[in-house]
DNA sequence: GATGAATGAGCCTTCATTCAT
DNA sequence: GATGAATGAAGGCTCATTCAT
């Protein structure tokens, strides 16, 4: 349907001979950017190597199957989540609401929403097909990231007055993290980042009152013309 | 890889002749638990029509190209989600609490989180970015939905002290609802419908304490063995 | 390499339908004859497709894959060999020597040694890949031509003053049958078809003299100028 | 499927260098065998590099091409064999007979009868219709052979009473030899060496009896259980 | 309405060959 | 000499679509 696009992550002719390492990368993110554009499932080698400007014979030599291109893929948008959050964490204060404060914001980082990138993790969530490699690449830091928000809830204050259940609170915090990425992804027209933002923060003041202040009112999007 | 079902939906070799709506009905139904079950993409019409019973002839009878059944389905999807709630509100008394609460209880009604379909609008979600069959089917039903609890949640005094805004509470509603939905889907091992109605009335809770009560604590899924 | 032959087993474009069977027999026909052509590893679908003047997916629409192609060409092939010296023996008198003679004979029936035949047989026996193959589906059939053999050498007298061991001289009536098929192959210019036959008939007189009469002088083929 | 075997020509990493002729004998084995492993077709540079412990590009650094390697392994074999029985040939007796012996015997000598060297000659002859390989590469040899054979057979008195031509009895001899090849590759399980050399031994009988005994009684394999 | 034979575009993959190092 | 990255032609196979029955 689409036509394949220019190469666009090689704007000129690549060198012959590039490190190992360097391919593998520059392979990994061409193919996060047409699933990006095409969807997973309507990727081809023959795109992805378009769009790096190289031959699809040299995905197989890096990668041997399309599979594992997919595998490492995945693996390296998992590693590169992963890292965000850590470093974001190491960086905060000692007090858990700054902690809490910081992870959120981690999830915003510019490289992170980069939409080649929403776009794709949403492709790996959608599809059965691609479930079980999801669980194998990314259960374990997925389950490290939920036990970290839940270590950090548990260390808060819940609202005077209620019981809020820190395994609640985080889960709560972490759907709306990611249901504003999947908004991002599948309404049009989206709202901005900056109020996907401001919807994170009402819902931390939500749950802790204590420690995070109210988000003043939401920019409301025009509407749609009827599809 | 996978074997082909035995004809699920046919529990007896089909009448050759049906009606044309209830053959159309029949062969949505089978592509929906098709599609949970391999990927939007992995779905041929011969699975298809395998599932049903049918030849795959009879599916383009009816629907001219695949494209076109993945549209009627989704369409039908998004009719069935639409009346469900709809439904539910008229069936409410006429307080905004009381709408708002028969809203949330209808997203988790038996017939619309049945695996089957909870997998199908994912799989819908995960290409929404690269085609715009999405929006061009779901659009304005997704905007009224989000209207209709926006306006309910307007009528509802936020809490004291605070000044929540009704289009942030119902973004945020629809967000821990629609998260709890991917969750089921991607997370194993998943938590209950019961823990995920729990989350959604949690989050009331918080948007609402005037209104509703807290959620009692979270059960906790079992650690899994991985490292 | 060599050029995709004109369809030489559909002089005309073929009727849109035909039985089943009749289709099948078709397509094993046209790779008989493209392994004679091409050799067994270099026949590719197209090339048998092209053959018998119809799309390759139709080939894989009868056979479902390329191997099974090949298994069933052989089995055809095979079936075939096993009724021609099964008639031959049922007509043959009930005298052992007749029946040999008719054996041996039909091992040189014009069908039996249509050169794209014999190419496809020498082509199945040569690789390593297709051992397995050919054991599965040819070793029971083997078996019971050498059985058969032996059992008629048994109701031979031997030579006065030897004791020649039946399974020994079928063994090597089988031989010479075989390495005739072989020569017919690979040696160029081949001797004649008369002159192999006459060479099996030595064979013979010299097993059982007492029944068979010596050949007549053999006829030698002109040298060919060296490769 | 297959996995590729470990080198096994190269029981040590072999030495960066080696003298011209070395190199190209270690690459030539190490095709012999892997054509024996995976047949002709399936034979591919980097199989056979792997095998002798070397990278796929020095292969066409010394055969420039793969149809080169081919050529030249079946010329060492073609070369190997003539060798064999010339020089057994030279070590034998005035006496045709006991020449007729020894080039008898030569063929049956361990390193020609070595599996894997069979496998390989099978492997040519199987495709040697469908290529001009084999005639051009062993047109010459086999014909010195087979005038060879019937100079021998010309210089033995036929058996009494009969009038046995050189040529048809060279031709037998060659055919049993060549097809008791055949079955060691093709028939299973097949008949030892010894039982081999007792078939050829009665036809050396059968043809010139005033020079050869009988053999013994041949030993017969089990019955396969198939139906 | 319904079936299934037939077509052919396009996919992943293999692998001989080229070439920079 | 020797290595291995890079290319691209060609193969088997899948599957939406067409069409005769």
């Amino acid at each position: 349907m689409t036509e394949d696009p220019a190469p666009v992550d090689a704007p000129e002719r690549p060198p012959r001979t590039m490190s190992r390492d360097a391919r593998r990368v520059q392979l990994i993110e061409a193919t996060i950017h047409t699933i990006a554009a095409q969807g997973l499932a309507w990727t081809t080698l023959t795109q992805v190597a378009r769009r790096a400007g190289l031959s699809h014979g040299l995905i197989l030599w890096h990668f041997e199957t399309k599979e594992n291109l997919f595998r490492e893929t995945l693996s390296y948008l998992a590693e590169e989540y992963h890292l965000n959050w850590q470093v974001a964490l190491a960086a905060a204060g000692p007090h858990p609401a700054d902690q809490l404060r910081a992870m959120m914001a981690a999830d915003f980082n510019a490289p992170i929403i980069e939409p080649g990138r929403l776009a794709a993790w949403c492709a790996f969530w959608g599809e059965a097909q691609s479930r079980p490699l999801y669980q194998q690449v990314c259960g374990d830091k997925d389950d490290a990231y939920i036990r970290q928000l839940e270590r950090i809830c548990a260390a808060l204050t819940p609202p005077a007055g209620t019981a809020l259940d820190p395994v609640l609170a985080g889960r709560m915090l972490r759907l709306v993290v990611q249901g504003t990425w999947l908004d991002m992804m599948t309404t049009a027209p989206t709202y901005s980042v900056a109020e996907a933002q401001r919807t994170v923060e009402a819902a931390l003041a939500m749950c802790f009152p204590d420690y995070f202040a109210a988000a003043p009112t939401a920019e409301r999007p025009a509407p749609t013309p009827a599809g």
